[in-house]
DNA sequence: GCTATCCGGAACTCTGGAGTTTCGTATATG
DNA sequence: CATATACGAAACTCCAGAGTTCCGGATAGC
C-alpha cells in the first residue's frame, strides 16, 4: 500500500463539496492489472490504464505518485481477489484433493496471474519490493494450498511425514508457469492430471506401484 | 538470421579498401545478449550494446536494420555456444547420467540463459518469431539432453518404455526456471540433486522403494 | 603511397510516454 | 441554491531512446 493518503485516513475529508470516490481506486487498480497482463510493465501507459478505468490521467496521479507505485499497489491488491483459499475441499485422499483443485475459474485465474508475472519478469531482479509483492500475490497463494493438502495427507497417514513438502508443493506451480510462460502451451485439465499422476503422486510414494487408497481410475 | 547482407554473400565484397570485420558481428551479438540478460529488452539501448562491444551505434545499424532484428539474431546465435551437447557422459545409470550433468559451467550457462528469457518474457506473447527463437536457443537444448538420457535408460532396460519422456524431461527445466526467475533463489548442486532423487527418479519408477542400481548415497 | 571503404564517435531529428497544469463540468454537502 | 471539491479531457513540458547523418582517422588492397 503506497497510496498518497495512507497517512491521513479520513480525518481531513472535505466537509463540503464532492468526496473522493473509493470505488474508483479499485477500478484503476483492476485496469492496471489488466493492462499489465496484456502489455507488460514497459508497454503499459498511464493513459491506457486511465481510459480503461473510465478516468483521466490526472485522476490517477492524484492518487498515486508514479507509475511504479501504481503497479506496486495493483500487484499487491491482486491477492485480495483470491477466493480459492476459502473453498478447499476435503475428499479424503490426496489425489482427490489435488484433482478437486482443478476448476475452470482456478485455471483461468492462474493464467491471468502468470501473464502479469511475465509482464513483470524483467524488473524482478532490479526491484526487490515489486518482486516480493508479486511473490506474495501470485506465487504464495497457490503454494500455500498445496502445502495444506500435503500436510492433510500426512495427518491422515496417507503419505510419510518425511515428505519434502516445500519441494513437492512447487512442482505444479513450476510446471504450469513453464508451460504457460515459456512454452506458451495451454494449461488444461489433462495436463494437470498428468502432473498429478505422473509426478506428484510418485514423488510422495503414491505411485501406480503402490496404488492410491481410493479410486485411481480417471 | 536477419542481417542486412544475407542475400549477397561475398560476391560483391569490395576489391579495394577496408573489408567488413566478421568478428565484430559476434562481438556485438555477444554484447547484446549480455545487456539483454542484465536489463531486459526494454531496458537495453543500442548505445549500451555498441559501447560494450567497442563499437559505435552507427556500426550496429550498418549491420542490423533495427533493435528488434538485432535481438532476434542475438537470441538465435545463443545456441551456437552450446558445448553441452557434445560432452554427454554415459555413466551406466540414469541417476549417474543426470548427476553428471550437474557441472558449474552448465549451471552458470543455464542461469544466464534464464536471465535472457526473463528479459524477453513480456514480449513472447506478442512476438511469435522471438518466442520461437528463444525456445529453440534456451529451452530445447536442455530438454533435448534430458530426453536423450531418458531414452538411453529405456534402451538399457532401466526404466519402462511407457515412460512419459516429454513430461519428465521438462521437470528440471521447469523447476530451475521457477526457482531462478520467480523465487529468485540460487540454483545450486544441492537443489538439483533434490529434484533428481525426490521427483524425477520416483516418477520413472526408480524411487527409494526400488533403490537405484548404483550408489544412491550422496 | 594512393584510394576506396569501414570504423568509432558525436551531433542530430523525431517520437512517445511520464508527469503537470488548466479548464469546464459534475456532485455532495450545507 | 451556493460552494468547495473532485472529476474527465486535453494541452502542455520534459526527457530518453530509436534511428540518421556527418566526419576525422584507420586499414587493407592496389
Amino acid at each position: 500500500m503506497t497510496q498518497l493518503d495512507d497517512v491521513h485516513t479520513s480525518s481531513d475529508a472535505p466537509k463540503l463539496g464532492r468526496r473522493r470516490d473509493p470505488a474508483k481506486d479499485q477500478q484503476i487498480l483492476d485496469a492496471a492489472v489488466e493492462v499489465l497482463a496484456e502489455t507488460g510493465f514497459d508497454g503499459m501507459t498511464i493513459d491506457m490504464v486511465a481510459s480503461r478505468a473510465g478516468a483521466g490521467k490526472a485522476t490517477v496521479y492524484r492518487r498515486w505518485t508514479s507509475k511504479n507505485e501504481l503497479v506496486l499497489d495493483a500487484v499487491a491488491c491482486m491477492k485480495k481477489g483470491d477466493l480459492d483459499s476459502l473453498a478447499i475441499p476435503d475428499t479424503g485422499t490426496l489425489r482427490g484433493d489435488l484433482v478437486a483443485m482443478i476448476r475452470p475459474p482456478s485455471i483461468h485465474d492462474a493464467e491471468r496471474k502468470l501473464k502479469v508475472m511475465a509482464g513483470l519478469a524483467s524488473m524482478l531482479s532490479s526491484a526487490p519490493e515489486l518482486a516480493d509483492a508479486a511473490n506474495e500475490a501470485i506465487v504464495e497463494p497457490r503454494a500455500r494450498i498445496n502445502r495444506m493438502l500435503l500436510n492433510r495427507a500426512i495427518e491422515r497417514g496417507e503419505i510419510s511425514s518425511d515428505t519434502d513438502i516445500q519441494l513437492i508443493s512447487l512442482i505444479s506451480p513450476s510446471m504450469v508457469a513453464y508451460r504457460s510462460l515459456i512454452l506458451r502451451k495451454p494449461v488444461d485439465r489433462e495436463f494437470l492430471i498428468t502432473i498429478i499422476d505422473g509426478i506428484i503422486l510418485p514423488a510422495v510414494g503414491l505411485g501406480p506401484t503402490a496404488p492410491a487408497p481410493s479410486a485411481p481410475a480417471e
